[in-house]
DNA sequence: CTTTTATGAATGAAGG
DNA sequence: CCTTCATTCATAAAAG
């Protein structure tokens, strides 16, 4: 909300136009911002590790349990309760994860595959092939109704005139180009396999 | 609703309105795929730090001055103000449309149906076929809600359930049957004072 | 301005 | 597969 707030801000009350497009508008600066703000996180990231292995080079007993840790959710977030939910929350890498597969096409029906995405999954985080298997046929509902919902009631083809236009656009979420999942449309490419993703975001188009 | 307010403005910025400034614009996808990619960097470095402190709570030579580099102040500042979600609110002349089709007994409006209702009340603002359903759903959920709220009183007091909840008794709210605690999980706080600046979007368990 | 509440929206799971 | 339900999250609105 305060980002359209923000906006409004910036147009100093230059209004006048009608109504129409519904998109998220970000200023160069706020881009910067958000660019510099996930550097950080890719750069804090990469200098702990740095500062793990050379702990761990210090002492090998350092190294032995905490190893592997850095993409076992289970042990640094579910280290204080346990018996909590009893529906199963994808955590962000599995989400990852689980989402480039789906754009790749080849979540589809195939129980083999369920299982190993299920294997791949369960390194990041408890969970079932039914888990997987229902992620996958919601995630293709949704897709479907998003295009389905996209049908305007009052169709306006106008871009970004400063007409008024009825709108055709969700409050719920995307709807922009839901039939055409392309990775371009993200910001951040997002190279984890299996492992934490550092990556300097130096490839945002500014 | 400040939503048309913004977009108008939006718009009037957007085709060179009042201050003809720079934007970027984003749709709400890109959107999402960037608090997951951020979400993720947050978790990774929730657990790095984690780690890091489990190791120098063991050798205190690792006390590096890492320590409070965790956070970049200055980056962290206005940060919260770029990712937020806009959320459709009914005019009261819809509200009450849509509470007088509600109370009719249409428990389930048919997709047809929701066409209908949308139909009439995007004349009455900005409104969606998703918001009808999704008002539809919330306030069929609300009313059971209240309803065994109100009913589990005592076993012993016979039966004295009414259906009286046509009225908005709110007062109850919440079962608070059991509160994990569950903190406001922004995208990213900038709420941090002095700590690191990203906490878990979200806890999994089970 | 900060905290609390009300409620729109997201989503995992169940039913058919 | 598609629809529906229950639960949770996030935010606009209200209260302090």
């Amino acid at each position: 909300m305060e980002w359209q707030k923000a906006t409004e801000e910036l147009n100093g009350g230059g209004g006048g136009g009608g109504g129409g497009m519904f998109v998220k508008v970000m200023t160069d600066e706020q881009m910067e911002v958000l660019r510099k703000q996930i550097a950080v996180y890719a750069i804090i990231c990469q200098q702990l590790v740095d500062l793990h292995k050379s702990l761990t080079a210090q002492n090998d007993l350092a190294g032995v349990r905490l190893g592997n840790m850095y993409c076992d959710p289970l042990i640094t977030s579910g280290m204080h309760k346990i018996t909590s939910r009893q529906r199963w929350t994808p955590t962000p890498m599995q989400l990852q994860i689980l989402e480039r597969i789906f754009e790749q096409g080849t979540g589809n029906p195939s129980r083999i595959r369920i299982q190993e995405i299920t294997s791949e999954l369960s390194q990041h985080g408890q969970i079932s092939q039914t888990n997987v298997s229902n992620w996958f046929q919601n995630r293709r509902a949704r897709s479907k109704r998003k295009q389905h919902a996209a049908t305007p009631i009052n169709d306006s083809e106008s871009d970004q005139v400063d007409k008024e236009i009825g709108s055709s656009n969700e409050t719920g979420t995307k709807t922009t180009t839901e039939e055409d999942l392309q990775p371009q449309n993200k910001l951040i490419s997002s190279t984890t396999d299996e492992n934490v993703c550092f990556e300097n975001s130096q490839d945002d188009s500014d």
